[in-house]
DNA sequence: GACTATAGCAACCGAACGTTCGGACGCTAA
DNA sequence: TTAGCGTCCGAACGTTCGGTTGCTATAGTC
């Protein structure tokens, strides 16, 4: 009944929970993201914030969570239409680009920095990060594979190579993007990756 | 005279306590190294701490440029010998790569670090980090330059995409090691770099 | 209409945070 | 001897943190 209860009712409240959950700890960390702050934002209060959740951790776990749903949605899914081997993979990363330009993060790509906060921190936060990477690793590997065996590729290409190179040319955009605002990384990358998948001659 | 000032007199508590801080910091970010933490660990008062720096915000920039002294001293200094252009170039990538191997931070490279931590946040901190890395990758992009007017390189290189590539395999580098532990990951940033400097054939 | 489960709020807890303050100590110069 | 200075301590400040407790209001079920 309550008006404040318009976010709510449309999204459900765990949802707007995790959405403005994401939103700031994009740029304020997942460490950073508290309950007191995430209850001011939404007009709730603490306890009902957290009622959701049961402990910090688990909210930190659900929000990462969401923000790989939002990653699925703006990358791979995408990128999923194209051909399996070299266009998918050139597909993935037109998307990939396109995902840090856009900013779909206001604080830039999620996981780099939940990756970059969470690596010295044993704990559940930094085991689900490193899966959610090691997963996005091997899907494009997979496909790197599927383009060299198509002979997309040349046949001497070292797939885990190969995708450690894409992945260097994305932390670097994402980081030129983040910390020098400097929208002439896009190009950079772009070149970077396309001259790693220029393919056979 | 008392005992515990063993490491006050022979490095003078400043020194000490940055010296500490850079430790901290590395692991748990700048915003985590707590003033309560550093005087814990030094076995001095909260304020005994702080009256060195003033603020938690001074004692980040002193962490910073302290910081900023030991990649230095471990990279640049280290390929220094070397001869301008393409040797120094590789002489850099190769302690670049070492410090990274060594762990000479334990959290990881310090400024991709803080960069992660800080590019949201507008401030004297953030304007530091970005100074940093801006000073850094000027003074390869002028290594680079040499190499290509000595014909070390191809004519064609564009020595800022090849910086964006170099920085690019160096996060992917840090990244593999902090996050995925992954000692693999040494040669994969080597082989990235050599195929970059490979020079004319 | 009574019963139960859920969602949420207000108030509160102990701990840790950055910061401030008055004062004690050891040194050096007058 | 005295004055002053730099260094450091201990105590306290107000704030914020994650988390707990007890309550109310609503919705659904019998």
């Amino acid at each position: 009944m309550s008006p404040r209860r318009s976010v709510a009712e449309a999204l459900g409240t765990r949802s707007a929970i995790l959405e403005r959950g994401v939103a700031i700890a994009s740029c304020e960390g997942l460490e950073g993201l508290t309950i007191g702050r995430l209850a001011a934002d939404l007009g709730m209060s603490k306890s009902g914030v957290l009622g959701h959740f049961g402990s910090k951790e688990a909210l930190q776990l659900a929000v990462l969570d969401r923000a790989g749903d939002v990653f699925r949605a703006e990358v791979w899914e995408r990128a999923r239409p194209a051909a399996p081997g070299l266009a998918r993979l050139r597909a993935i990363c037109a998307a990939w680009i396109s995902y840090l330009e856009r900013g779909v993060f206001p604080g830039g790509c999620f996981f780099v920095a939940a990756a970059h906060e969470f690596d010295g921190r044993p704990g559940a936060v930094r085991d689900s990060v490193e899966a959610g990477f090691e997963t996005w690793r091997a899907r494009l590997e997979k496909e790197a594979r599927r383009a060299v065996d198509a002979g997309e590729l040349p046949a001497a290409t070292d797939a885990g190579q190969l995708v450690f190179e894409l992945l260097g040319a994305a932390m670097a955009l994402n980081h030129a993007l983040q910390l020098h605002r400097d929208p002439l990384a896009v190009t950079r990358a772009r070149q970077a990756m396309e001259s790693r998948l220029g393919g056979v001659a």
